[in-house]
DNA sequence: ACACTATTCCAAGGATGATTGGAGAACTAT
DNA sequence: ATAGTTCTCCAATCATCCTTGGAATAGTGT
């Protein structure tokens, strides 16, 4: 039966990429970092833990080289150390999402009542032919990261504020960071709440990088 | 920011898939798993687990809803959800590969020195043009389960025996469960030293299921 | 009913992981 | 040098997971 020990220890290294994805305060850590750069500070605010937990969680993301860093003064950046990270952890989540009837409940929970949502395609065309507005409403430093080409920043917390900026007989596609992040679900409701028409994308820009669809910065 | 609580649980809901594969014992049942549905038993004894710690990852892999059973009289069968989980499985398996040098070693200490391996496709051309003997050296309920057209089933321990079937002049093409099993390696080490020439196929049945290409029962 | 097989459940020990505050390290600025 | 910023390391506590043997369950065969 082959050498047994050699064999464990061969899966047992398997395991610690497994072992990186099994908690769900690192993978909400590498849903914001597959957005682009970060600071372990900002990290640990985007994402409601303490510093030195947050720390901790990014050292064992590190010590799985699923992200690299990168030291700028003080500061440490982090980031995916590449796509095929961005890909594992999407299918992790299609397959969560697909296999377990609790992550849909999970879902509805969080991100609210399903709104109209536009298909990568659709969106392409739209923007295209113009009929359409594309806002992407992450955190202005997410869109500085790369985003959507013809897209406009406008950060949810902004979207209020802003509605004067596009013509109000005009549809708005509004998107985010992937198929599970609640901003353009929110950015929506707000938006027909005030009598515009607005879809989203379907998924966001996770899924929108994966294509291998454009990006502009 | 958001409903943190409902955000948290979402991710933990998504970490419930990756829980399940943080474990170096449970990824090498769901390697057999891969193979085609297997007992409870048969699972413990290959893995060189007790029967009761099998029993108890084999219900943690279920409560992920990774792997679902099916009861013939006293036995109970597991086998994989479906084939995004394979999918899942062997994306993890290469970006542990990629990213983590100490796979590598691993791999190299399990697997063996490095035999030629022949692509897919070239697999695909020696079958059809008859220019070699296609050899599944798995063991025979895994061939059962399903195989390459045109193989014939040669379990490992039986390949020494059984020399006399192929032809001494033509080329042997040995595979088995996939990228990281180290039967085809000794059928080509113990094919070799016998003076034929063999390659194995570069990975196995669970890419070649994956690649969709067609599988025989 | 009874014995038998295959598997799961339960309980307890040890091992591993998560979280936290405080100290230390790396770097910048004065 | 000194003080300030950002992050990691360390140590302690608590929670969770792994493993194991023994008991319980589900089904088969006599």
């Amino acid at each position: 039966m082959g050498d047994r020990d050699a064999k464990n220890a061969l899966f047992d290294q398997f395991a610690r990429v497994g072992k990186a994805l099994a908690s769900g305060k690192r993978l909400e850590l590498l849903d914001l970092i597959a957005q682009g750069e970060r600071t372990v500070d900002a990290l640990a605010k985007s994402s409601g833990l303490g510093l030195t937990t947050a720390s901790a969680h990014l050292q064992t993301l590190k010590q799985a080289n699923l992200v690299i860093t990168r030291r700028e003064g003080t500061k440490i950046f982090y980031r995916l150390a590449g796509d095929d990270v961005a890909a594992l952890f999407a299918l992790l989540r299609t397959v969560a999402d697909d296999r377990l009837p609790d992550v849909r409940t999970a879902r509805e929970a969080y991100l609210g009542d399903d709104t109209d949502a536009v298909s990568r395609e659709e969106l392409l065309e739209r923007v295209r032919s113009g009929r359409a507005t594309v806002i992407d409403v992450r955190p202005a430093e997410e869109y500085a990261a790369g985003h959507i080409p013809g897209a406009v920043s406008v950060p949810l917390d902004e979207l209020a504020d802003r509605l004067a900026e596009f013509p109000a007989d005009q549809e708005v596609v509004a998107y985010c960071r992937g198929a599970y992040c609640v901003l353009s679900h929110d950015a929506v409701r707000l938006l027909t709440a005030q009598g515009r028409t607005a879809r989203r994308l379907a998924d966001g820009m996770l899924e929108w990088r994966l294509a291998e669809l454009p990006v502009a910065v």
